[in-house]
RNA sequence: GCGGAUGUGGUGAAAUUGGUAGACACGCCAGACUUAGGAUCUGGUGCCUCACGGUAUGUAGGUUCGAGUCCUAUCAUCCGCACCA
C-alpha cells in the first residue's frame, strides 16, 4: 500500500484542518486510496471460506439514482464489509440490465441509439454508487447489452432450446437423448408437453420428414414456439407492453389495443413447476416470498373431466379442469372463455349474433380487467348444451370474461351453490341453481365448503364432499371421460419481444422451420440501427434490417428479440467469471463460489425474476454446466422507498398560491413542488419563482409568515418531483452520514416514505465520534491508558449488538447502538484506544472512510479492511443486581434492586416486605405472586 | 378478484419474541456557552390532569397473573398479478 501524506494533528501544518470532521477530504482521500491500491479486487483463489454477497442489479435508467435504490446497495455493502472482517473471501460485484424498453422508447422519441443513451446512464450510475463509497469490485461488472455477455445468453438460450424435460427422471436433457426415444419406441413413454393428444410409434417417426420431425421435437424443446397472443396497436403498428395499456387503449396518444395471436418463443417453465416448488424449502427466503412463489405456480389437484356436446360429433368435448370433482353433480351450467377453440362450433345461429357482440366487447378487454371487475357479471349464451357425463343432465354453455384462456383446459364446469363467482353468474342470467349441499347452502350465497355431506348427488348422496372426489375421480377413469391431474396456474414465460433493443435470437426460419444458429457464429450481434419503428405485420424493428434478415433465398433470421430477464436470468453466474471467452463462466469458478450467499433486492421481482433465474440455475445443472440448482441461498428484500410528495395550492386562474391552511378558503388547484425546495412543509418560495419560468411572478398568501405546503406519500418518480438524489445528501453531509442514515431510517424489509429531516442527527452523531478522538483546542487526544469498567462495558455490549445485528441485517437498532456507545463514550471522557480501537474495526462496515481516517491516525499501517473483528468478552457486562419492575395485577407499581443470584423465595420476601407496597395492596391478601428471574414480579390481589 | 405486506407519540422507529410500551433519532420547548449560530452542551417532551392519578400500540372481542406481541372478526393503506425492469 503506497504512502498516503497523511497531516496527522501533531504537525503544525493543517492543524486546523483535522480538528474538524471534514468528510469531504477524508472520503475523497480513502476512495481514491482503495481505488489506487485495488482494495476491493476479488481473487478466485483462496484459502478463507467464500461468501457471495450480490445486490439486484439496477436497470440503468435516465433518471439516475434515488434514494430507495442504494437502500439495498448499502445493506449487502455493510454485510459484504462485515464478512470480510469476518475472515471470509467475499465476492460482492455489480453490474448492469442494460437492455430494456425505456431505452427504446427513449429512442423512439429522440433518435438516440439506445446503445449511446444506455451507455451515458452507465456513467451516470456509476459516478453516483462511487460516491456512496460500495466495495464492489468493478473488475467483474456485468453489462447485459455487450456482445461478449450476450453471447452467452444466446449460447444458453441455445442450451435450453436443445433440451427437453424427462418428466421420468425430473431432469432436463439434451435433445438427441429424446430422438434416440423415439426412434426405439416412438413416444409412448413421454407424454407431449406441448400437445397432449400426439400420439406415434418408432415406425411413425421414422417416416416422418424432416420438418414434421422438427415440429414434433418443438412440442418437447424447453424454448419453443407456440402461438400466444399479444397487445397489438394497429394505429401505432406494434405490440404493447401491459403497462403501456390504459384502460384498453395504448397509452402514448390513446389508440384503440387488441388482442392478436403470434407466434412467440416461450420457456416451458411449468416443466420445471414441481421442482420450483419443492426447491423452495432448501433456501431461506422469507415466507411470504415462498407463499408469493408457490401461489404463483399455484399447483393444486383435482380431475379433468369431458363433458359431451348435445349435437355435435362425438370427437368434440368440453374438457374441463376442476379441484372439485365432488361437485359434479352441482353443475348447472358450463362456462368456456370467449378465446375457446369451440366458441365457433357450437354457437347456434340464433345466438350468433349474441356472441359475436360479446367477442367483439372482450376484444378490447384485458386480462387485468377480466380477473379485476369482478361486479359486472358479463357473458353470452352459447345455444349449446353439454352433457354431464357422470348425471347425464344436459347443462347451457355460456362464455364469460371471468373464464380465462391461458388457465386449465379454459373451460369450466360451473357449480353456483359452491363457488360465488359461479353464483353470481347464475342470479345474473337466472339459471336455476342445484343445491347439493342441504342446509349447508342458504340461497343467498355460494358455500365453499369441503366439509359438506352431499344432497342431490344421485348415488353420492349422503357421502361427505372429501370423499366423494375419490369415488368421482375414479368413476371417470374407469369409464374414460375424465382422469386425475394436477395442474398448475403457472404458464409457460413468453419469451419473445417485439423489440430492438435485446438480445437477438440464435435462430434461422429455414422455410419457416426454426434451426439453431452454430454455436460458432456467437455472439449475433444486433445490428445498428438508425430507424426504431416496428417492422410489417407487428414484427420488430428487426424486421426492417432486411440485409440482415434475409440471410438466403427462403432464410430468415429471428426477428423478435429476448425479453428483459433473459441477461438477468444468469448474471449472477458471470460474476463469477466474467472475461471468459471460452465459456460463461468456468466450473471452476462456479464451483469455487457456487450459490449466492445472500441474495438482496425488491419484492417486485418475487415471481418473474426469480422463477426465471431459478429455472435457468436448474436446466444448466442438469446439463451439468454447474453443480448447484437454486441461485440464491439466502433472499433479504428490501422495502420500497416510497417519496413523499409535496403540494402548493394556486388559486384557480391566477398566479397566486395560498398556505395550506388557508386552501380552504379558496378554489385552488393543487401542484406537486419539487421536494428539494421545500425545508419540512416550509416551502421556499424564492426558490418556487425560480423554479420554473411560469412561476417567477407566483406571489404568495402565507400564514405566520412562512408558506405550508401539503403533503401526500406517492411512489418516488421524477413526474411527482419527490425524488431525491443521493449525490446532494452526500455532497451536504457525506456518504459516510448517508449510508448510515439510510440504515437508521427503519428494518431493510419494511417499506417507507423518505424523510431528510433526520439525517442531521446521524451526522451529530459521527461528529460526536470524531471528537472522542479530537478535541478542538488540544488536538488529538486519544491514550494509551487503561480503560474504565464501564468503558469496557459499554464497549462490549455495542460488540455484541453489532455482531449480532449485522449478521442480521437489523441495520437500524445496530447505529442506535453505536449512538447509544458513542453518547456514553463521550459522557465517561473515554479516550482509550483500547475501546475505541475496536469501535472503529465494528464501524468500518457502516461508515468506512471515518473508520478507515481515524484508523489510520491511530497509526496503523494496514488497511482497517482486513482488520481482526472484536470479539465479545461477557465478563466486562456481567451484571450482579436488577431492577425489579414489581407490578399488581399487571401494572408495574414500584422498582426494587435486587440480586440476580437471588432465588424465588429471597425475592418473595423481599417484595412482600417493601412498605410501598402496602398502599397498593389496599390491605387485600395476596392470592398470588409470580417471579420471573431477571425480568419482572407481578402480584396477584 | 387473487396473492403478499403494513398499521405503535407531531415524525422515522425500538421493545431481548408473552414480562417496566415509546430505546435511539428528528422535531418542538426551556436554558448554558458564544461577536454570531443552522456549532456545541444541559434539561424537558405520548395523551388527559395543577396534582394524586388515569389512559394509551388501527377498531371490536377473546385467551392469560400479565398482550404491541397469541386467537377471532373488522377497517384502512401500500405492493404484485405474467410484455416495466
Amino acid at each position: 500500500m503506497p504512502y498516503y501524506c497523511l497531516l496527522t494533528a501533531s504537525e503544525k501544518t493543517g492543524y486546523k484542518i483535522f480538528m474538524e470532521y471534514n468528510f469531504r477530504s477524508i472520503e475523497q482521500k480513502w476512495q481514491q486510496q482503495w481505488e489506487a491500491t485495488h482494495a476491493y479486487r476479488v481473487s478466485n483463489d483462496s484459502d478463507k471460506p467464500k461468501c457471495y454477497v450480490l445486490d439486484m442489479f439496477p436497470y440503468p435508467s435516465g433518471a439516475g439514482l434515488h434514494v430507495g435504490h442504494p437502500l439495498g446497495y448499502i445493506s449487502s455493502d455493510i454485510y459484504a464489509r462485515y464478512k470480510r472482517l469476518k475472515g471470509f473471501n467475499v465476492l460482492h460485484p455489480m453490474g448492469y440490465d442494460a437492455f430494456g424498453l425505456p431505452a427504446e422508447q427513449y429512442a423512439l422519441e429522440t433518435g438516440q441509439h439506445p446503445a449511446v443513451t444506455t451507455e451515458n446512464n452507465i456513467h451516470t450510475f456509476r459516478k453516483q454508487l462511487d460516491n456512496i463509497g460500495f466495495c464492489y469490485d468493478w473488475e467483474r461488472q456485468v453489462k447485459t447489452s455487450e456482445p461478449a455477455y450476450y453471447k452467452w445468453t444466446q449460447w444458453i438460450f441455445l442450451q435450453i432450446f436443445n433440451s427437453w424435460f424427462n418428466r421420468h427422471t425430473q431432469k432436463a436433457e439434451p435433445i438427441h437423448t429424446l430422438i434416440q426415444v423415439f426412434e426405439k419406441e416412438g413416444n409412448v413413454r413421454h407424454e407431449c408437453p406441448g400437445d397432449r393428444h400426439l400420439h406415434f410409434s418408432s415406425a411413425q417417426w421414422t417416416a416422418y420428414d424432416e420438418a414434421t420431425q422438427l415440429n414434433v421435437l418443438m412440442q418437447y424443446r424447453l424454448a419453443f414456439l407456440a402461438y400466444a397472443e399479444v397487445n397489438w396497436c394497429e394505429a401505432l403498428g406494434t405490440v404493447l407492453a401491459n403497462d403501456e395499456v390504459v384502460n384498453g387503449v395504448s397509452e402514448r396518444g390513446g389508440f384503440p389495443v387488441v388482442k392478436k395471436k403470434m407466434r412467440q418463443w416461450f420457456m416451458r417453465i411449468t416443466e420445471y413447476a414441481n421442482r420450483l416448488l419443492e426447491g423452495l424449502e432448501t433456501v431461506a427466503f422469507s415466507d411470504s416470498m415462498k407463499e408469493m412463489q408457490r401461489n404463483w405456480i399455484g399447483k393444486s389437484q383435482g380431475a379433468e373431466i369431458k363433458f359431451a356436446i348435445k349435437g355435435a360429433p362425438a370427437e368434440e368435448f368440453i374438457t374441463v379442469y376442476t379441484t372439485r370433482p365432488d361437485t359434479i353433480y352441482g353443475v348447472d351450467f358450463m362456462v368456456l372463455a370467449p378465446e375457446h377453440d369451440l366458441v365457433k362450433l357450437i354457437t347456434t345461429p340464433e345466438q350468433q349474433a349474441t356472441i359475436n357482440s360479446y367477442l367483439d366487447y372482450v376484444q378490447s378487454r384485458s386480462e387485468r380487467e377480466r380477473m379485476a371487475e369482478v361486479k359486472q357479471i358479463t357473458g353470452a349464451f352459447t345455444g349449446a348444451y353439454a352433457i354431464n357425463p357422470i348425471s347425464g343432465q344436459e347443462v347451457p354453455v355460456w362464455i364469460s370474461e371471468y373464464v380465462l384462456a391461458g388457465y386449465g383446459t379454459g373451460a369450466i364446469m360451473a357449480v353456483p351453490c359452491g363457488d360465488q363467482r359461479d353464483f353470481g353468474f347464475a342470479k345474473h342470467f337466472n339459471i336455476p341453481i342445484t343445491n347439493i349441499l342441504g342446509g349447508d347452502f342458504n340461497g343467498q350465497e355460494a358455500n365453499p365448503t369441503k366439509d359438506a355431506i352431499l344432497h342431490n348427488s344421485g348415488p353420492l348422496n349422503g357421502t361427505p364432499m372429501r370423499e366423494a372426489s375419490e369415488v368421482v375421480i375414479r368413476e371417470l377413469e374407469h369409464k374414460s371421460i375424465g382422469r386425475r391431474q394436477i395442474n398448475y396456474k403457472m404458464r409457460d414465460a413468453g419469451f419473445s419481444r417485439q423489440r430492438y433493443w435485446g438480445e437477438p435470437f440464435p435462430i434461422v426460419f429455414k422455410n419457416g422451420v426454426a434451426y439453431p444458429v452454430d454455436e460458432k457464429e456467437l455472439p449475433l450481434e444486433l445490428p445498428h440501427i438508425e430507424n426504431y419503428k416496428p417492422g410489417p405485420e407487428g414484427e420488430g424493428p428487426l424486421a426492417n434490417v432486411t440485409e440482415w434478415v434475409n440471410i438466403a433465398p427462403g432464410v430468415r433470421r429471428e426477428t423478435n428479440t429476448m425479453p428483459g430477464y433473459a441477461g438477468s436470468s444468469w448474471y449472477f453466474l458471470r460474476y463469477a467469471d466474467p472475461h471468459n471467452t471460452a465459456t460463461f463462466a468456468s466450473r471452476h469458478a462456479t464451483d469455487y463460489w457456487n450459490q449466492v450467499d445472500v441474495y438482496v433486492g425488491g419484492t417486485e421481482h418475487a415471481v418473474g425474476h426469480l422463477l426465471y433465474s431459478r429455472m435457468w440455475t436448474k436446466v444448466l445443472c442438469d446439463l451439468d454446466f454447474i453443480g448447484f440448482d437454486e441461485p440464491f441461498k439466502k433472499l433479504i428484500n428490501q422495502g420500497m422507498i416510497q417519496g413523499s410528495s409535496r403540494f402548493v395550492y394556486r388559486v384557480k386562474g391566477t398566479n397566486q398560491y395560498v398556505s395550506l391552511g388557508l386552501k380552504d378558503q379558496y378554489e385552488t388547484d393543487r401542484l406537486h413542488v419539487d421536494v428539494n425546495i421545500v425545508d419540512g412543509i416550509l416551502l421556499n418560495t424564492e426558490a418556487f419563482r425560480q423554479w420554473k419560468a411560469e412561476f417567477a411572478d407566483a406571489t404568495f398568501l402565507l400564514e405566520n409568515g412562512q408558506y405550508l405546503c401539503g403533503t401526500e406519500v406517492e411512489k418516488m418518480s421524477k413526474s411527482k418531483y419527490n425524488t431525491v438524489n443521493p449525490n446532494e445528501l452526500v455532497e451536504k453531509y457525506g456518504a459516510d452520514t448517508f449510508r448510515m442514515y439510510e440504515m437508521f431510517l427503519g428494518p431493510v424489509e419494511q417499506s417507507k416514505p423518505w424523510d431528510t429531516k433526520g439525517i442531521e442527527g446521524v451526522h451529530r452523531f459521527l461528529k460526536k465520534l470524531w471528537r472522542l478522538f479530537y478535541d478542538e483546542q488540544k488536538g488529538w487526544i486519544v491514550t494509551g491508558e487503561q480503560p474504565a469498567p464501564e468503558a469496557l462495558k459499554i464497549l462490549h455490549k455495542t460488540i455484541q449488538k453489532i455482531d449480532y445485528d449485522t449478521e442480521h441485517f437489523s441495520y437500524n437498532t445496530a447505529v442506535s447502538q453505536f449512538m447509544i456507545c458513542v453518547n456514553e463514550l463521550a459522557t465517561l471522557k473515554a479516550r482509550q484506544r483500547a475501546v475505541l480501537e475496536p469501535l472503529l474495526i465494528l464501524l468500518a462496515p457502516y461508515a468506512p472512510h471515518i473508520a478507515a481516517e481515524l484508523w489510520h491516525t491511530l497509526g496503523h499501517e494496514s488497511s482497517i479492511l482486513d482488520a481482526t473483528y472484536p470479539l465479545f468478552d461477557e465478563q466486562y457486562v456481567k451484571e450482579s443486581a436488577f431492577n425489579y419492575p414489581v407490578a399488581i395485577n399487571g401494572k408495574t407499581r414500584l422498582e426494587m434492586s435486587l440480586p440476580l443470584d437471588a432465588d424465588n423465595t429471597t425475592i418473595e420476601a423481599a417484595v412482600l416486605a417493601n412498605e410501598d407496597l402496602k398502599k397498593w395492596l389496599e390491605n387485600k391478601p395476596v392470592k398470588r405472586v409470580i417471579i420471573v428471574k431477571g425480568r419482572m414480579v407481578n402480584l396477584v390481589i
